[in-house]
RNA sequence: GUGGCAGUAGUUCAAUGGUAGAGCCCUGGACUGUGGCUCCAGUCGUUGCGGGUUCGACUCCCGUCUGCCACCCCA
């Protein structure tokens, strides 16, 4: 038997509904902001990702799905969104035709990780990206708009964990103390964070080793480092929450993986995701645009992980819509007298279905009822006789017999729809 | 990439080293024109795969694949 590769779901009718709210959400939400749809490509050249995450970030360094295609070119799976739509923006011009750009994807991203719980090789992420605004403003609107989306869902359990990292230069300062604080006391850091002092000294923040957590008290705090434009922009982005009742707890700890980040960073976090924190992350990224080759173009956005926020709705039962009509029929000439209703009320666009295998009412009849139908159309014998059709309330399990020509009419009624 | 646990019917799970079973699902019947509830019957297996030990392996051993969970890291 051949099998699915590894980390990757199949997804059957019975798990749309929860992902058809989430992305259903996000789509309002975005269309309320005024933020338009782009579908950038699932594969880039790999020198995308290496450019846009860097190097020496995990994900590039291990977690790619990387190949050549017949010319020799190497190709990636995207491992996340951003650095395929600043590449979009850039080759199509975007920014000639308008000073900011307010965008949003919706679609699966690829990592060659060891899969778990909330954690997939190929998983959907939504998320927005707002080229052209370097005004804090745009870093709120940005948070405020993955709030909407969780709320509208029904997830408020989590937190929002927000910080900076300043710009390039206050950064490179703090980075310098960092490393020359853990660089003291390196006989007493895990092995990981001897590897982070030389690559990566941001992610000693991070590291979840317990003998590694009693050293970061007295670390160097990044707040304190910030030049005046970040912290004023720090603060502003704040106030911006504060005032718009968008409760958040400051993590000076709280750096991310991708190295493109500037200034603002945060994180929806929860407990709910075994050994994951967050369901949604961002920030603010000044420099990637340039970095790419396009002008100077100060950006921010976030991506969201549906899957991740689908565990967070699984304890909330979602309500399959069912069937409107289910034709249960005898056979013969009444088989014809089904199919010819059947197609009519399609076309007046009724959902019905029937069974053209005549295997006696009562096995049609659990038919109508696993297709959760709200009513069941009886045509037998006596109906073709008549000229009418039993109409029968599954709910109720009442009866009636209806005049075939007025028959769309009355179910349309029945089912409380309006006429067109 | 590292570690722990697991893999038996479509599914959820049983089975001292000695005849592979049950619930649910599905199909049919009781009820030849009436669903859900009940009762009855039936279909379904190379016990993940490959080796080894043994008179005999679902069971023990080795390898491998897959799943779950955690680390790393991330949405």
């Amino acid at each position: 038997m051949i099998s699915k590769p590894p980390g990757i779901e199949d997804r059957f009718p019975d798990r749309i509904a929860a992902w058809s709210l989430i992305t259903g959400a996000a789509r309002d939400v975005f269309r309320i902001y005024n933020y338009r749809e782009i579908m950038p490509p699932v594969m880039e050249f790999t020198e995308v990702f290496v450019r846009g995450l860097g190097r020496e970030s995990d994900i590039v360094s291990k977690e790619m799905f990387t190949f050549e295609d017949r010319g020799g070119r190497s190709l990636t799976l995207r491992p996340e969104g951003t650095a395929g739509v600043v590449r979009a923006y850039i080759e199509n011009g975007e920014y000639n035709r308008r000073a900011t750009s307010k965008l949003f994807y919706v679609g699966p991203m690829f990592r060659a990780e060891r899969p778990q719980k909330g954690r997939l090789r190929q998983f959907y992420q939504f998320g927005a990206e707002l080229f052209g605004g370097s005004d804090p403003f745009y870093d709120f609107e940005i948070i405020s708009m993955m709030d909407m989306i969780s709320k509208r869902v029904g997830i408020d359990d989590y937190t929002l964990l927000v910080n900076s990292i300043g710009c390039a230069s206050c950064r490179k300062e703090f980075v310098k103390a960092l490393a020359r604080y853990y660089t003291g006391m390196k006989d007493l850091l895990c092995k990981d964070c001897v590897v982070r002092l030389e690559r990566n000294p941001l992610r000693l923040l991070d590291c979840k080793q317990d003998s590694c957590q009693p050293l970061k008290k007295d670390s160097p705090k990044i707040t304190a480092y910030l030049d005046e434009e970040c912290r004023s922009h720090y603060e502003s982005v704040k106030k911006y929450l504060s005032d718009n009742k968008i409760s958040f707890k400051e993590d000076p700890l709280l750096v991310r993986g991708l190295d493109y980040y500037t200034k603002t960073t945060f994180e929806f976090v929860t407990t709910k995701l075994g050994g994951q924190n967050a369901f949604a992350a961002g920030g603010r990224y000044d420099n990637l645009v340039e970095e790419f080759g396009g002008r100077t173009t100060p950006a921010v956005g976030f991506a969201a992980g549906i899957e991740r926020m689908e565990i967070l709705l699984e304890n909330k039962k979602m309500a399959a819509h069912g069937l409107d009509v289910f034709i249960v029929h005898a056979g013969g000439e009444a088989l014809n007298k089904a199919a010819s209703t059947c197609g009519l009320l399609r076309q007046s666009g009724l959902s019905a279905d029937m069974d053209p295998a005549a295997k006696g009412f009562k096995a049609q009849l659990k038919k109508a009822d696993r297709d959760k139908a709200a009513l069941a159309l009886i045509i037998g014998e006596d109906e073709l006789a008549a000229g009418s059709i039993t109409v029968k309330d599954l709910k109720t399990g009442e009866q009636e017999k209806v005049k075939e020509d007025a028959i769309i009419d009355y179910l349309k009624a029945k089912l409380g729809r309006s006429h067109p």
